[in-house]
DNA sequence: AACTAATTTGCAACATTGTTGCAAATAGAC
DNA sequence: GTCTATTTGCAACAATGTTGCAAATTAGTT
């Protein structure tokens, strides 16, 4: 089996000052192939080679730390992970986006393209972040069922 | 030690088919005298006489079957739970409204009184529920670093 | 007040998820 | 190739959540 995405891989975690590891490169190369979140449990599955399922955490951990993919808890409190776009960084992690997760096949997916309306907060709150989960059926689902 | 609040309790349960026993009082009451969500071990550590853990979990998920609290999973994998509104049934939880987490005091709140916006998803996509999670500092913590 | 059926509880055991410390291996810079 | 800091694997542990089953309890009925 060829790396195809290895180039790719390497540079992405460059740019975020992470050195490149088999882990780090295949774990990478999951998300950059699928178009939905990954939970721990996915990843640990779908890896070749057995890693630790320790250092699929701190890989995961280091990830979210340097600005490449977001956590994403689900309503059951299964936690996934996605690739940021683009604006995320080691500082701060900026997504007014909103996850989709479909009931049907329990994926989830960022929604990026759909308009995230302001929330104002009451007097006194101040925040940081704004988290936007919708759960329903997904668009292929909706067309399998038909 | 007086049950203040036995009446009430009781109502609550019985209006949602709920049988009525010790630990669902106790568990409803620690969520009537508080103004936060609560977790599974918040409400283990302040129950008094010690009821099981599964039970707990039973009460909790019988609860949320009935409709009588919600389920917010934090950013962090946390689950907590709070007292629903009104409109909530057995059928459906209809949950509008925004939650907010405090990073400092680590409290999660529900948020009824702010105007939320409707999120139009993208053709095909059909959602049943719209969770917003908002993540910050609340007004006490606010006040108090000033 | 006693009887009964269905629900609920406690217990034990287990499964999953996430964390920590430490020695060995590895990446990247010289 | 050498050196240093980072990363990995392992072991052990902690926290969270689930399941099966027998005993206890609730609520309805006589």
């Amino acid at each position: 089996m060829k790396k195809h995405t290895h180039g790719n891989n390497t540079t992405l975690l460059e740019n975020h000052k992470l050195r490149i590891t088999p882990v780090r490169q295949q774990v990478l190369g999951l998300f950059m192939g699928k178009p939905h979140a990954l939970s721990h449990s996915d990843i640990e599955q779908t890896l070749v080679g057995d890693f630790d399922r320790v250092t699929i955490y701190r890989t995961l951990t280091s990830f979210v730390d340097k600005g490449l993919v977001h956590k994403i808890p689900a309503e059951n409190g299964v936690v996934r992970y996605a690739l940021c776009k683009d604006t995320c960084s080691e500082e701060a992690h900026h997504h007014s986006h909103v996850h989709f997760n479909c009931g049907a096949c329990g994926q989830t997916f960022c929604l990026e393209n759909i308009s995230v309306p302001t929330i104002t907060l009451p007097q006194g709150y101040t925040f940081t972040d704004m988290n936007y989960l919708a759960t329903g059926t997904c668009k292929n689902c909706n067309k399998a069922q038909h």
